[in-house]
Parts: structure tokens; C-alpha cells; sequence
DNA sequence: ACATTAAAACTAATTATATTAGTCTTAATG
DNA sequence: CATTAAGACTAATATAATTAGTTTTAATGT
């Protein structure tokens, strides 16, 4: 093996996720990470073809990442399937809360490119969707898993970008949006 | 007056927003803008403090373009409450749509400096806030407002972002999703 | 008519970043 | 002990934002 320092694939992403938790994707350059590991940045480009394939990694660490968690959850949870989702949703949120950068890179992307794939968003929700089906039925199911997601994320949006500065508990008044959410799909006429 | 070219503030700030609609945020460049004004880039100094400055400014008149149009939707309404709620949500809807680049520069920005300051915000959701505090009550009219712009701001966000490839008719799933979460607002034990 | 001023353009330079091309080092292999 | 190839390096390029310093020209005052 050649010079001194020496890294591999798995050291540049973990180093690089690291980064973005401490500082966000914007504040990320291939000059601090390759210095963070003790190397020059070019010599990255003989194991990530380019920034964008890098961050696409980051990025499916972090759905993997969620994924495990919201498995956890769903393991750990009973009671009836609307507190199970409410469980569910809840983990969502606090992972989103432990993670904000990743999150946000990982899931407010405009770039085609770096959007975590279908099969692992499938995989992310499925969990959540299982239980949502028992709430709304088959029929609306997959209408009743969008609206929860699109809550969960918008909540968690608003927050993480600093839009929901108006005071109050934001835990509460996420929960009580959940409940609200849920209670409409058992209340179907 | 110097030189043949000549810009001022308002035509700089136009030009960048309809940059923004056509390409993204992501693709504007400063050359590209002042080309696009027949003029260099460093002549843009003289009419904005820096492209952080320009963006501010363009999301503002997005902030602004979206409060006239839910005054407008506002005006037009008509119905229960509830109804008149959701009436406004699709304009939402409608104007991110409409706007998916200005609307995703606006408010998914990691950069504080870029956000819509806090009184624009409150003016944009008071058409709703009116509306949901008759669904709500005024005890809960904060949490209720906040899952229901979370829940539209999720929404329209995971359609941007190209995360509900699922198939079925998003605009169906959203007025569905819409009901349910107001239906549980109006079951309040 | 002419000199002055000041706004607003310009060119040139600086810094930062991603990326590519080409070179050097060294562990492993024959 | 020679060769090879992975993996580092330096040097160079392109694009961006930004700053410094210069030039143009319309308007103003004498």
C-alpha cells in the first residue's frame, strides 16, 4: 500500500456523514473532508466517482439509518394500530430531530440524483403503512399513509427551516395534529 | 446615465425570479443573470449586496405573490369552515405547483438569512388561521393551524421532491388526506 | 460652452471549489 | 530483486462569488 495515509470507501462516507452532522451538506467540501482524513482531495475521486455519487452514499446511510429506527419502534409498540402510527410518527420525527442535516440532505434533495430510491422509501414507510391500513382500510390506504407522511415531513420541515416560531410546545401540538389526523380516518361517514 | 446597458434593483430581482421558475435556484448563477440583463456580473453590486441579499429579495415577492393569491382563493370562497379550509389548502397546492422552484427557494432554506421573515409568514397563514380557529377552537387554533400547513407544506414537498411515485391521483390522495385530517378537528371528543 | 461630479458600467484580480491529468511511492507478487 | 498496480500526490482547469480599481456618460453648476 502506498504513502502513509491510507482510506477506503466506508471511511470517506462515515467521515463525510459525520461532517454533515456536525455542519450541514452546504458546509461540506471535498478539501475539509479529505483533510479530515488525512489526505488531498483527489485522492477521494479513487474511491467516490464524484461529490454527488458521495452524498448519494450519505444519503442511503441515512435512510438505512431511519429505517432501522422506525423497525425498532415498531417493534417496541403496542396499544391499538391509530397509537401504534402515532409511535411511529413520533420516532420519525425525533430521528429527524437527532439528524437534521442528514435529514434534510436526504430528503429535501431537488437533485434527481441524489434522491434515496424507491425501494428503500418503500421500505422506510412499511412499517407505517401496515398499521395505517388497519386505521383507514385497504381501499384508502395508501391516500392515508400519504397524508401521515406528508404531516410527519411537513411538521418536521417547518421546524428544522425555523417557520414555526410563534412559541408554544411543538411536541404537543405535533401530537395533537396526529391525533387530529388519526381520528379523522376512524370517523369516516 | 453610463454606459449603454442599464439596470436597476426591480429589474435585477425580476429577472432572477423568472431565472429561478425556468431553471431552478440551484442553476442561477450571477453571469448568467447579468447576462441575461446585458450587463457583467460585478455591475450587480451596485444594485444588491451579494446573491444571499438577491435570493432574500426574490423570495420575498414569492412570500408576497403567495399571500395574494390565498387572499384571493380567500375572497372566493364559500361553504362550512371546514370547507373553506380546505379550499385554501388547495390553492396552496396549487401555487406551489405553480411555483416549484420559487416556492422550494423560498422556504425549504437551510440558510437563515434566506428565510421569509416572521410577519410576512403570519400574514400568509391568516386567511387560515381565521378559518381553522372556527374548526378548532381558539384553545388549539395554533396547533391546528400548524398540521394543517404542515400537512399541505409536506405534501406538495414530497410531490417536489418526487417521493410519491406510487401511482393513484395525488390531487385525490391530498383532498382525501385534507378531509380526514379536518374531519378529526370537527370529531373532537 | 465647459468643467465637475457621481452613478453605474467595465476589466482584472482573488478566493474557493470541484474536477482532471499526470506523476510518485510502496506493498505485494513473480 | 524487478515489476506491477493501488493509491497517494502535485499541478492545472473551469466555474463562481466577490472585491478593487478604472472608465464612461448623463446631469449639474459656472
Amino acid at each position: 500500500m502506498p504513502y502513509p495515509s491510507q482510506v477506503n470507501r466506508d471511511d470517506i462516507i462515515a467521515q463525510a456523514w459525520q461532517l454533515i452532522e456536525a455542519d450541514g451538506a452546504d458546509n461540506l467540501s471535498l478539501n475539509k473532508l479529505a483533510a479530515a482524513l488525512g489526505v488531498k482531495a483527489p485522492s477521494l475521486y479513487r474511491h467516490v466517482a464524484n461529490k454527488a455519487a458521495l452524498l448519494q452514499a450519505v444519503n442511503e446511510n441515512t435512510s438505512l439509518r431511519l429505517i432501522e429506527a422506525l423497525q425498532t419502534a415498531a417493534a417496541q409498540t403496542s396499544g391499538s394500530p391509530s397509537e401504534q402510527v402515532a409511535a411511529l410518527l413520533h420516532a420519525y420525527r425525533h430521528f429527524a430531530h437527532e439528524h437534521p442535516h442528514s435529514y434534510l440532505l436526504a430528503f429535501t434533495n431537488t437533485d434527481e440524483a441524489l434522491r434515496p430510491d424507491a425501494a428503500l422509501l418503500e421500505q422506510m414507510v412499511l412499517p407505517i403503512q401496515t398499521l395505517m391500513t388497519a386505521v383507514s382500510g385497504p381501499e384508502q390506504s395508501l391516500a392515508a399513509l400519504r397524508g401521515a407522511m406528508a404531516l410527519v415531513h411537513g411538521f418536521v420541515l417547518l421546524e428544522l427551516h425555523g417557520q414555526l416560531r410563534r412559541g408554544g410546545d411543538l411536541a404537543v401540538d405535533f401530537a395533537t395534529a396526529v391525533q387530529a389526523y388519526l381520528r379523522g380516518w376512524e370517523a369516516v361517514p
